[in-house]
DNA sequence: AATAAAACATGATAAAAATCATGTTTCTTC
DNA sequence: GAAGAAACATGATTTTTATCATGTTTTATT
């Protein structure tokens, strides 16, 4: 495990703080934060944070792609999670004080901010607003989740599969060509977020590349037909 | 749907706030408290919330056990939790000032407070440490369906119903004997929680049944062997 | 207590999805 | 740029699980 190299900035010119919990902080509160912060860059591949471990403070993706996920029971990985620039990563395990349940992996370059754990539960309790802004991203956590079980429940693999494209569309977007979706993930990523063997989803978006839904380039998947693809997922009503 | 009809009594004097998030209140606070909130006493089955309805308040369960629920694709129920007494119930909506996205029915005759929304808010302000109850229980939520998301994804049906009745016993427990779990769910609600059909449901139980690992009595279920159990849900060593 | 409805049960069958096997392509790394 | 590894691909087979069908038991209602 490569050591991450560290650079700094201050947070009240950090350009993707207006998108993340922290946009409710001001003027010297930043300045304060900046001096409990450090920064550093990975390299695709790298562990952010790995299960089991204790946490010592709060990651703040600056850029990059990150999955976050956890060991099931013959070792196989699942995805829980995905995060991007602006997201906070590891807040759960800090908040209740416990060890790490899962894993952040980089899923391409990296630049990630870590925020004191003490100066952070100082600034919880002196600043409402922020506690209250980390809460809304675990409500936003627990609902995603919430929905995940009902498609893992009630929907099956072709279904949870157009979902996860939809999904993934929904938090990276698209390339300049307004099609392709702007991430990189191997067929087993993305069978360990579906829920299926990496066999099924190989073949799922063989289909869906025949029935040009989607095209295929690489790991690079374009939406051809985004309504097609919306009934295939079966959203609801 | 039948009015729940009400009664008070000081929270004060609440015999289940000391397993609630409301533990860290004091003195003038569970007065406050007491003013702002109202008790309803509700019949097996009727609804406590209902899906898209906006919420007016926090509810605590005194008395009696709660399913909370969704509704997925062709209408399909999914058991997303379960609350007991002390739990409150319908609080991520609340906080994120959404319509909700679940359901909360009573599996038994019930005794339920509502605490007023502005009241609430202004506690939870004034009060960090009760905020910081709060985020507890939703992170304790948020682990809780992780959980069950990689069950779903990783585990077949057997063991995930191995592990569901696992899940019974832990929330509610075993009755006088000691063996027998102490809550009464259809089969369907069962299989509505483990993500599998009523009829595999009913065949696995018959199955535990027959290895003596469970003993069934209509709807109540006993745990003969629990260590065969436990190695039938393939929980992780 | 009679009747209806809901819940439980079980066999037979069909559909879905995993696994196994094998080959090809695409990345890495020396 | 060659060798090896990882990722992708696809057919065949088996396993798992849902669905369909039908009957019984339990629970609720008049």
């Amino acid at each position: 495990m490569k050591k991450p190299i560290q650079f700094e900035t201050g947070c009240a010119h950090c350009n993707v703080r207006m998108h993340s919990v922290f946009n409710v902080l001001e003027g010297e509160q930043l300045n304060e934060m900046t001096m409990h912060k450090s920064c550093s860059t990975y390299k695709k591949g790298q562990y952010v944070f790995a299960e089991n471990g204790l946490p010592t403070g709060l990651f703040c993706v600056n850029s990059g792609k990150i999955k976050i996920t956890t060991t099931g029971f013959d070792g196989k990985e699942q995805i829980l999670r995905l995060a991007k620039s602006g997201d906070i990563v590891g807040y759960r395990a800090l908040i209740s004080n416990e060890r790490y349940a899962s894993s952040a992996v980089t899923l391409e370059d990296a630049s990630i901010c870590i925020i004191d754990k003490a100066y952070f539960f100082k600034a919880l309790e002196s600043t409402p607003k922020l506690m209250f802004e980390v809460v809304k991203k675990m409500s936003r956590d627990l609902k995603e989740a919430e929905d995940h079980i009902v498609s893992l429940s009630q929907k099956n693999v072709r279904e949870r599969m157009a979902e996860a494209l939809l999904f993934l569309k929904a938090t990276y977007g698209f390339e300049a060509d307004q099609k392709t979706i702007n991430v990189s993930l191997t067929r087993e990523e993305i069978a360990d977020y579906v829920g299926t063997s990496t066999e099924s989803c190989i073949r799922l978006l063989s289909e869906f590349n025949q029935d040009k839904m989607i095209a295929l380039n690489g790991k690079k998947i374009s939406i051809i037909n985004l309504p097609m693809l919306i009934q295939t997922a079966n959203i609801e009503d």
